[in-house]
DNA sequence: TTAACATGCAGTAATACACCTGCATATCGG
DNA sequence: CCGATATGCAGGTGTATTACTGCATGTTAA
């Protein structure tokens, strides 16, 4: 796990409309963006533009959270969370140390 | 665990200059200052003005990474990360889907 | 008491980020 | 073919971030 990496997945976590997306993607897998918006308004009552939420799925993709796809003219979006995600976040865990469990 | 919270975290993660202070911090706990900026040299090869480090410092300790006291003239820093900093980078995992364990 | 030390506060510059609008391009349906 | 649809690309704006320098303040030690 590089350096770059790490600073990819933390950079695109450390973005409330970012993580409401990735949990959108989770409830419904391969949105294309037009519905990456659509329930952005639906559910959380947020409307941004479609270039917003483009640039942000662009930098999901870029940190390999969501992979994408073309089917014609719609871009499919879905999560692409694995091991490799947790582990890297899991990268503060060598350094708990209040071990506190009464 | 509010939105602000993780956020904050993973902003402070979100920079390799944070993160080596936090690894230079676990092997040397209770740092000043002027000490975190020895390490930087010393350590890493990096040198950053007081000031930068200074800065990057209360970012940790906004997010609740780092513990401040003075002594003296001295203000110790040292780490301070808990079960709920893990649980706070654990939120991806609720996401992860590729459970390839073959 | 004074000099050296440790830190904070203020201000600056460059870059990055999060949002937007407008125009261009590609695809599907009639 | 043509209009509607789905997206990309270019550019702009306001704010945040990361770095710096310079000056002020408080503390220790000679």
């Amino acid at each position: 796990m590089t350096d770059t990496q790490l600073d990819l997945i933390f950079k695109a976590l450390a973005d409330s409309t970012r993580r409401r997306i990735i949990d959108r993607l989770s409830k419904q897998p391969v949105q294309p963006l037009f519905e990456v918006c659509a329930s952005s308004v639906a559910e959380d009552g947020v409307a941004l533009s479609r270039q917003t939420v483009s640039q942000h799925l662009a930098v999901l993709e870029k940190a390999g959270l969501i992979e994408t796809s073309w089917k014609g003219r719609t871009k499919a979006h879905s999560l692409s969370i694995g091991d490799d995600h947790v582990a890297a976040a899991l990268w503060i865990k060598k350094y708990k140390q209040n071990g506190e469990k009464p």
